[in-house]
DNA sequence: TGCGTCGAGTAATACGTATGACTCGTCGAT
DNA sequence: ATCGACGAGTCATACGTATTACTCGACGCA
């Protein structure tokens, strides 16, 4: 236990020579008309010197809101997240409402739920790539939903993962790809899924267009390892189009493995455009989402629904980022 | 404004026909024989019937405690600081208590402190990588400083990255190496003057041993230049000793546009052994530092400052880790 | 029968803040 | 001289919980 415990705007007003109430007007800004202006000198002067600061605790119960956003994501080593918070907390700010983050595992159960700790002391929730299952615990606490399936029940801003993949294949098929491998990622996530999903699609719609597909966990060796799978079929697919980034990252590590060179005889793209994408030689082909953005817009969905709306769900399209990584396919293989 | 607000334990009281008291006593758990287990049932139905979640703003104004504890970090998309919450979410589990995550760049005012906000909500601060200066805004909240000067004020857990720079050192000289480039980060971090103090210090002790230095951002290109510039003088090094991964993964691109191979014409080392440093090509020699170790200490640290004891700093050894992105000088550059 | 004890529950209160209702001089207008 | 209005504060209260002190009936025991 501390030596002394933190001064309260009572002993403030002890040391002022006020009442409490006329401390709680003076720090509050409403006092125009309330207070002289010397009082309230004097209560500034008293607050600083004690080195007083309100107790929120108390100030979110009387006030009954904390103005203040959890941002709930699966895990914080995805490098996603960083720009997703930013834009967050740059909309948050500006409503004067604050952010603080919170991993929830997604495969985590009721009894890890940040509700059965105090960290519900939050008016909202912003959650981000999690199963619409998980919506259930939050029981009554205002959520949006990012990176989710938009026809899901909860207000969601997702991205737009299906016209980003069709603009990998439209790519690829532009410089002569037909057969395609997939280097997948577990299909645990929405998407994840809905990427399989548009992938297969696009592909099936483009004439002589092959599929194959591996599945890896989120990791460099276990995406080298599928995407060795898929290139060492008979007939094996002149591009590996990659759930993510990181799972590229692999795919060139099994190019390598097998004296392939990219771009000039295996195309490789990848997916979210995050740093790693330009740390790599050579860099990779692959599609910006727009993260802060995402961030940004789910933040003005969540405090929209705190005033009492509806907010709508969005979509927010990715871009094609054309890099070194992808080529014409060579007529030989 | 929601239709109905959320029920309190009142409410639950007037469903199961007790009083608040009995309420409170039996969802706390505390009821062992001060209330009948007839009764404790029909509580914890009405509870349920309700939907009831205590208020966490009036517990912790009752409580004077918020079993929450804040790290904070100079900013979300370093990749490092995913492990370093995991291991202080680990540790703190342990003790009941909670973790959020709120970034406060390291450039930012008095005026951006969360301490100006609800998110103060919170026991204690766990503050990554941040100056010793920031601590002054903390202002009587207990802190324990994570990857700061151990010689600091506060409580802090530090890396030992003075011995992972005479590590590396070590291991390029063994391979002959004499003529070392440092690609240097600036110098606004504790953890990165004291890397460039060690490497100094480290070159200078050994026998011939000459070192230049270039500074850059900590960003691919940035790095990139950095490099090129030490890589294109007279005389030029045969190791880059970058201050952390991503700054390795410039020294690479410099590499192959100036044709060099790494590491049989030019060895490159990284500093933290994140993900980056296996998606790579080669694969990075960097010094391993344990990150989640680090949260999970501090967070120790940090939970005996708030029961009122004084916690010894402490310096957590960094582990070289030897890649494919080293090998012996060429005696001919 | 009288008394202490115990079981089962309730009443009352405090945590620290924000704010609507109130008080009490003083001053200007009639 | 009287009254209303206004400036400058203060009083009292509520937010929802956890807990201490109390009540009250039943029961065991001498």
């Amino acid at each position: 236990m501390p030596a002394t415990s933190r001064p309260t705007s009572k002993d403030v007003a002890h040391e002022a020579g006020v009442s409490q109430s006329t401390v709680s007007l003076v720090l509050g800004g409403k006092w125009s008309g309330r207070v002289s202006p010397a009082t309230a000198r004097t209560v500034h002067e008293a607050a600083e010197r004690l080195g007083y600061r309100p107790n929120p605790a108390a100030r979110n119960l009387r006030l009954g809101t904390t103005r203040t956003v959890l941002l709930m994501v699966p895990t914080l080593t995805a490098p996603f997240f960083g720009p997703v918070y930013t834009g967050a907390v740059r909309e948050a700010a500006r409503h004067g409402f604050g952010v603080v983050a919170y991993v929830w595992p997604d495969d985590a159960g009721p009894a890890d739920s940040p509700f059965a700790a105090p960290h519900e002391a939050i008016d909202g929730v912003l959650a981000s790539s999690m199963e619409p299952a998980t919506l259930a615990e939050f029981r009554g606490t205002p959520a949006v939903m990012l990176d989710s399936d938009p026809a899901g029940t909860a207000p969601t801003v997702a991205f737009g993962v299906a016209d980003g993949m069709r603009a990998i294949v439209a790519h690829l098929a532009a410089l002569g790809h037909r057969r395609v491998g997939h280097v997948a990622a577990a299909p645990d996530q929405w998407t994840f899924r809905a990427r399989a999903r548009a992938l297969a699609a696009a592909v099936e719609a483009l004439p002589g267009g092959a599929l194959t597909r591996a599945t890896a966990a989120i990791e460099v060796g276990s995406a080298r390892d599928a995407a060795a799978r898929l290139l060492t079929r008979p007939d094996p697919p002149t591009a590996l189009v990659c759930d993510d980034d990181l799972l590229a990252a692999g795919a060139y590590k099994a190019a390598r493995a097998l004296g392939l060179d990219v771009p000039s005889e295996l195309s490789v793209t990848g997916f979210d455009d995050v740093l790693l994408a330009t740390a790599l030689e050579p860099e990779l082909t692959t599609v910006r989402l727009p993260a802060e953005e995402l961030g940004a817009q789910g933040m003005t969905a969540l405090l929209e629904l705190l005033s009492g709306h509806r907010p709508v769900s969005r979509v927010l399209p990715g871009r094609l980022v054309v890099r070194g990584s992808t080529g014409p396919a060579r007529p030989g293989r």
